[in-house]
DNA sequence: ATGGATGTAACAGAAGCTGTTGCAACAAGG
DNA sequence: CCTTGTTGCAACAGCTTCTGTTACATCCAT
């Protein structure tokens, strides 16, 4: 499945991030993020490069160098997560133009559009209302 | 891309087969249906193939055969037809385990599953509240 | 029987994602 | 200044999914 996880990778990096902060260590390698989200280094610089574009978290480079977080968990949100990730929108549009002779295939796309942004809308709204701390929070229940 | 477009050519199919019906044509061929959608009529078989084992379109075989829409077009919502089309979700967990020594690790899974759930349920309403003749009526407004 | 339509398998091509290797760029600390 | 540890990034392989196409068996109204 190509199912996409980068949303995944990348919550999972900030809380892990949350949580070694309230530790006491600022400063994360892609490494040692790697080492939780038992994956390779690179996919982790690439997911929090994302980030860090989005500016959600600094880098540091040279040595003795690595990743923290921007802002307090408390104030990033899941929605500037999966803008930053630019994950693809659940649904696409046809491939190849509809057949304009058709009434149906003339009014279609607008039509689609409409729908399908009312429902980015409400995913939006709904990932805008938890934070990486919410995540955090039910992460540590368990 | 490999965009998800199933919804769209499902929902365009049903738009279309409402349209065909209100003139009189209850029964089209998936080749009637995929002039419309400008595609191989394959694609639409298996598209309508989909519908029908949800329960949503009629078939009948044989020669004079094609498709018919099992219901009345304001009474098919777009949370069915995705549901028929088996659309993959938005957000998929790791590919692979996460570090269970990890406190973030072992607990980050069921965290998500609650936010990517609830993220889902207000897709699923939001597409419960628009019927295949919401849609035709946006597309015919053009 | 025949002809027109569906059902479905098999395959090709394109695209995306994860994972891996390799290496240049960079900066902290001696 | 040099070493060392780390990020940035390109390139590639392998896997999966999606669309599109061809081919053919199956079905059934006439």
């Amino acid at each position: 499945m190509a199912a996409n996880s980068r949303m995944t990778i990348a919550t999972h990096a900030l809380a892990w991030m949350a949580l070694a902060q309230r530790r006491g260590q600022e400063v994360l390698t892609s490494e040692q993020v790697a080492a939780s989200i038992n994956t390779n280094p690179v996919i982790i610089r690439r997911s929090l490069g994302d980030l860090r574009r989005a500016g959600l978290v600094e880098v540091r480079r040279g040595a003795g160098a690595g990743w923290s977080l921007a802002r307090e968990p408390e104030e990033i949100t899941l929605l500037e997560v999966y803008d930053a990730v630019d994950a693809q929108p659940p649904f696409g549009l046809h491939h190849s133009e509809p057949n304009l002779e058709c009434p149906v295939g003339r009014g279609i796309r607008p039509a689609l559009s409409g729908v399908y942004g009312r429902v980015e809308r409400v995913m939006r709204r709904e990932l805008a209302d938890t934070s990486i701390a919410d995540v955090l929070r039910e992460t540590l229940v368990n």
